[in-house]
DNA sequence: CTGAAAGCGCTTACAG
DNA sequence: CTGAAAGCGCTTACAG
């Protein structure tokens, strides 16, 4: 395609000198008109940045971080989606984690901080490493929900700023989530006090994640304390993913086993995969079994029959996630706390609801 | 939240020096073990990466960015999408864009670089700024369509590697591109030999992207050659969205307009408003109005009738887009070249065709 | 208001 | 194989 081994790119290296001395001024005026700093005159401003537009100067990023001790860049770490075959929703639907980066973004433009972004595949056994790679190039961290495990945060968290989202708190960072337990506390309730489902069964997340962990947990708490059966069988074991959902629904008919009269999913890929495994063998939502979902992804309402799910503050979440780090940066906030931002229980149709009057 | 003005974050500021010291050795060595350099003895090495591991010492990579002048990082800028409030279909799926940045972060991962994003909202006055502040923390710069004027990235260009993808070539610049021409004549002469219709109209893009003019004027030319009759009227004028495409067969349908036998979207986003602006009116496609696509975004497939379309080669476009900025980078290429990748004309059934044999 | 100079944390010829 | 030192391109006290 081209000439390899050719000559360097000639990219006239131009830095501050070469502007200074096209203004005739020195490079710390450059440096100063270049800051927006009130004292260069306003002759000598002029023509500084009369030189800068010749040119087209652009200063360099890292000269500048190395003496301001600060990129202006925060790094942000996600796990790549990896399509399980199944079903290609993930592939196509923008997800709960693409929908938080992009207010991440926004958040960090206004401050005047770029985003690097850098992704893991699930197999990826040089996280660490290129994690450590990203970390050196940021003034701090945003990870998202299992990149790293919490012994490996924590070490990480002692040399950079980080904040994990829906993770484990550490000593030394700051984890932003949901409230995972109010909320499904709420739903199990509903499912059993309103709508009066008999049994039910929590379709898990990844076992290492600490939003599934607090999820399974209240849900078949309160839906035991309300006077259900919870059916806590292996089968009900799903990967976050519309694939892990089907997969369940699959094997536990396969084993013969009675569906529980409603199933509150891990998040709403799964209950999405959930659905349509039902729908393949004419079972129908929420005559059948009634399906719950987490996360309140657009596609949620677009769902036949359209999801109950539970809201999470989606911009919040971007927003916090980076404001937080923002602060842990600038030192004006200390880490080891926890954010928790509220949940809401959004009634439609799934779960028995005649979504326009929230029940029946 | 916090404790604001607080005294700045106390993350011990490591350095290569307390490695070294650590270590019991120079900085230069300790910075050449830390490059995997051949040199350093055995047990040398030891001992500094025992001292690395011990503290937890991760290089700054500014510092290193100046010193080998070489960041390790390419910057992606992309136009926000902004959903137009009648469809939510941009902010729900994957697009183009966003596909194609996933291969971008691929194929810089595998070089050792990391993506610095940004994107520009449509309104932007601050665009140039902006853009200038990420080409100062990157090697080089992957512009997406529209982020900046042609004059502009011809003035960046001189000072940076710049990648502009279905953007304009320039001589300081290389562009990356599928082959628009070749699919819309095939496209053209599709709909009207083969399925004889005899009147079409191109629904066009944002009139300001180098892409949708080529396929506009390649498929006027082509359609009008082989014999039909294309209607040119500025209704047929969208803007890459759904929205835009449902808006357009409003206008024309309020103005009493016949609807063309055939309309050849700009892309597949806003043949997916035309198909609902139709279906509202209780028009059949492809029976009333045959419909067809460009890009072959996933959705495409899932839409009913599944939508003919142009596939681009998204992955090599992502691909190609980096490895050719990475050469400009190393300079082992010139700029001032196009790259034009093969697209392929993808016969669903909303042209006409049964979908499973291609042709009625 | 302006400039000379030190320093940010690395890498790498250059000597030894 | 190893270390002392210069240099990457900025910013910012410190003098003037």
């Amino acid at each position: 395609m081209g000439t390899e081994e050719s000559p360097p790119a000639n990219r006239t290296g131009l830095t501050i000198y070469d502007v200074a001395r096209a203004a005739g001024v020195s490079i710390a005026s450059v440096s100063r008109v270049l800051n927006g700093r009130a004292n260069p005159r306003r002759e000598t401003r002029e023509r500084v940045q009369r030189a800068v537009a010749e040119l087209g100067f652009v200063p360099d990023g890292a000269a500048r971080a190395l003496s301001n001790r600060l990129k202006e860049v925060v790094g942000v770490v996600l796990r790549r989606v990896v399509g399980d075959g199944m079903f290609t929703d993930e592939e196509e639907n923008l997800l709960f984690v693409d929908l938080i980066n992009r207010e991440v973004e926004i958040a960090a433009h206004g401050r005047g901080f770029d985003l690097l972004m850098s992704s893991v595949a699930v197999t990826d056994r040089m996280a660490r490493p290129r994690i450590a790679g990203v970390a050196g190039k940021c003034d701090g961290l945003i990870l998202h929900d299992r990149v790293l495990a919490p012994s490996d945060i924590s070490r990480l968290a002692m040399r950079t700023s980080v904040v994990t989202l829906a993770g484990t708190p550490t000593p030394d960072s700051v984890n932003v989530r949901g409230d995972n337990a109010g909320a499904m506390r709420e739903l199990a309730r509903h499912l059993v006090v309103e709508h009066g489902y008999p049994t039910v069964a929590y379709l898990a997340g990844h076992a290492d994640s600490p939003d599934n962990l607090a999820r399974a947990e209240a849900f078949a708490d309160a839906a035991v304390a309300a006077g259900a059966t919870c059916d806590r069988d292996p089968v009900w074991q799903g990967n976050y993913m519309a694939g892990g959902g089907a997969a369940a629904i699959r094997a536990a008919m396969a084993a013969g086993r009675p569906l529980p009269r409603a199933i509150a999913c891990a998040n709403d890929q799964t209950a999405l995969g959930v659905m349509r495994a039902l729908a393949e063998r004419g079972l129908r939502v929420p005559e059948d079994v009634a399906i719950t979902g987490f996360d309140d992804i657009p596609a949620a309402r677009h769902l036949h029959p359209p999801l109950t799910t539970i809201r999470q503050p989606i911009r919040q979440l971007g927003t916090t996630a980076f404001d937080v780090l923002h602060r842990l940066i600038t030192g004006a906030l200390r880490p080891g706390l926890e954010i928790v931002l509220p949940t809401t229980l959004v009634l439609r149709e799934s779960c028995g609801c005649d979504g326009t009057k929230g029940m029946p």
